[in-house]
DNA sequence: TGGCTGATGTCAGATTACGACATCACTCGT
DNA sequence: ACGAGTGATGTCGTAATCTGACATCAGCCA
């Protein structure tokens, strides 16, 4: 027998996860979390950078899977749709019945706790940069791929906000599409002056928004 | 004379700013912010939540001058068009050369300090919010007005970082403009099999990007 | 004059976070 | 089989952040 218990780090996040929907994210000590997974609470420090960070788990696994899926991209296909694709595919894990209860309890404590938000705003944004180099690793130039990266993040928040939202969660894939969709008829109305400048083809307005796509 | 010196929160604005730069944000303690502003440490926490936030006084002013410059904006401007009107004027501010000095430093700390750039990030997600709800305000539809409000916090840390980068900061209006001639740029690249679906009008290629209003 | 108010000081304490050192089951080379 | 080394964990001490409770006192107002 081993001489301790083995999988200190799931046992941490596990007995964190459990306390914190008990008694709430601030009337949890990092104590208690130790004392629940039957380690000190130094032994926490040595697993997580602080408090926070025994949410964020799964964020290194889900970078790695959406740079590997932007890599794997087809060539010449533009970078935001390479971005929404990468979401997509990676995303996908987190429609298993095992895994939705954890993600809808975490994004629960994430909206409701500034604390937590602004952890996870930081990994968003570390996700661009990383999400940047890819790009640029594809041939896309810096300046455009810092960009794409900046709206690829955009398009992951809002289509993760709605697949999260939704009553029956499911499709996250499509929602990820919608966002993209919505971001493009968006960004396609110009001023008025700039009419005469690109006359709409007939028969093919911008109205189109948010109508394919549309999942429950 | 009054009991105390006056402008205790400007105080230790300024103490705080000035020993960041001496010593480093994290060599620098609270205590130490309060007694170069001859205050007890318990005051810094009576006007500040917590040691961050001493770097965001102005960040309330901000968005107040950004909301209004928004629900003064012509009706019928699309939005990403209203924001970054608003965004241009409302930045006009910083670069009077007394101001210019402290949002470089602070920009600086903000880029080198992951803590303090949580803080940035979500003072931003928050804008972000309340840009949306503006939006709604001019007749935004709420779904659109949540995506236009994203797109505007990418517009705006673009075009801030674009100019506060440039060796010779200037023209922050500018530099929000390209951005978001950039970003419409981007998202009219759709895929390949949607070119039948659009033809280029010719002449006009969409090569048009970063072209014009490219500030030093 | 005398009480009230508001800004600040003082003190105690909880919690987070980290450095330093101790412990000890397990492993590996001989 | 044995002794040294390794690595995960425990223990202790402490700095720094942040909060609650109460004290102080100049200036204002009735």
């Amino acid at each position: 027998m081993a001489r301790w218990e083995p999988d200190a780090r799931g046992r941490l996040e596990k007995a964190a996860m459990d306390l914190f929907i008990e008694r709430g994210y601030e009337h949890t000590t990092v104590g208690d979390i130790a004392a629940r997974a039957d380690l000190a609470e130094r032994t926490f420090f040595r697993y997580f950078a602080d408090k926070r960070e025994v949410l964020f788990s799964g964020s290194k696994e889900l970078e790695k899977s959406i740079l590997d899926h932007i890599a794997a991209a087809p060539p010449g296909l533009p970078p935001l749709d390479v971005l929404a694709a990468a979401y997509a595919s990676a995303g996908a894990g987190i429609e298993s019945s095992r895994a939705i209860e954890y993600v809808r309890a975490r994004y629960a404590l994430v909206t409701r706790h500034a604390e937590i938000q602004e952890r996870e705003l930081i990994k968003l944004a570390s996700l661009a940069v990383a999400t940047s180099t890819a790009l640029v690793a594809r041939g896309v130039p810096a300046p455009t791929a810092g960009l794409a990266a900046e709206l690829g993040i955009a398009i992951f928040k809002l289509g993760f906000e709605r697949w999260a939202t939704s009553r029956t969660p499911r499709d996250f894939a499509g929602h990820v599409r919608a966002a993209l969709a919505d971001l493009r008829d968006l960004a396609a109305r110009a001023p008025a002056r700039d009419v005469s400048d690109r006359p709409a083809p007939p028969g093919r307005s911008p109205r189109r928004a948010r109508s394919r796509r549309q999942p429950t």
